[in-house]
DNA sequence: GCCCAGGAGTGTG
DNA sequence: CACACTCATGGG
């Protein structure tokens, strides 16, 4: 089944590519294909519009492309509102295609769970291997993200086996602490209610907590700190310190969009930094 | 071989 | 609050 969104601004290869989602692949030909809920998806930029292609296809699929690529963001309107800092006024126009994406939230957690102290090739292979191994097959060789009941039948050692490492029993942990819809109720909660509550879970600290907030909870106040936004705080805003006072500092700085900013920030220091070609500097 | 990775949990000053 | 240490492993 075939289908067109409009969305403008969007740069496929600074969206998906760049750590905030697992589970899109590049194409040489520069579409990118990935599997979302039980569709398999694969999509193409062309100017303001995007072509997309879903497999099975079916009455959904358009809606759950247009929620996770958040057609609702005004850019445009959320860059007006970081201008007020002086490090995003001047670069940030460069990022206008880096959207924030919108991931299911029990996907999300887990992702995020795995994502500790991995990077990102190997954090896709352990997702994919999860989702051969535990979830409803969609074509040959494509899986679906497993649900709750389906992986909560891994135990720890058919975890590790999957090559997990000791986030299996994180994994296993969580499983076995959630109720079939505690995170659905969890998305009615407020930003500090629902963080909290997803650190109760085992294997979630501050950051994946806010990557959970962010990315699969919608909470565009969330702001995650990793290493490479210590960096980057540290570099063009000369901030260090505790993650809770650097977590303050971007609340107060960044405030509603603080999750769009620290998305610029991460890509300029991790994607951008490393080449000396920054689009963000203190200068 | 070496270094590091979108950290968390626990224990100690 | 800060720091130290362990956890297990593959990708570049």
């Amino acid at each position: 089944m075939r289908f067109t969104l409009e969305i403008d601004p969007l740069d496929l290869d600074q969206t998906l590519g760049c750590g905030q989602t697992f589970r899109w692949r590049r194409l040489p030909d520069g579409s990118w294909t990935g599997v979302l809920s039980d569709q398999l998806m694969t999509v193409r930029r062309n100017g303001r519009e995007l072509h997309a292609e879903a497999f099975p296809g079916g009455a959904g699929a358009r809606d759950l492309l247009a929620e996770h690529l958040r057609v609702g963001d005004d850019i445009g309107r959320i860059q007006r509102r970081l201008a007020s800092d002086p490090v995003l006024r001047r670069g940030m126009g460069g990022l206008r295609g880096l959207r924030i994406v919108k991931l299911d939230e029990w996907e999300c957690t887990v992702s995020f769970v795995l994502a500790t102290y991995a990077n990102i090739p190997r954090i896709s292979k352990m997702i994919e291997s999860l989702a051969a191994a535990y979830g409803k097959r969609i074509a040959p060789g494509i899986h679906a993200f497993p649900t709750v009941g389906r992986l909560r039948r891994a135990s720890p050692g058919d975890l590790r086996r999957l090559g997990l490492g000791y986030r299996a029993d994180y994994i296993h942990g969580v499983c076995a602490a959630l109720g079939e819809d505690d995170l659905g109720r969890m998305k009615g909660m407020g930003f500090e209610e629902l963080r909290a509550g997803l650190m109760a879970l085992p294997g979630i600290g501050d950051k994946v907590a806010d990557c959970a907030s962010l990315f699969g909870f919608g909470r565009l106040e969330a702001f995650p700190i990793d290493v490479w936004m210590e960096r980057a705080l540290e570099r063009l805003y000369r901030q260090k310190g505790s993650h809770a006072r650097l977590r303050r500092f971007a609340s107060e700085r960044f405030g509603a969009y603080a999750g769009y900013a620290q998305e610029y920030l991460y890509y300029n220091e991790r994607v951008l930094a490393s080449d000396g070609a920054c689009a963000l500097s203190d200068k």
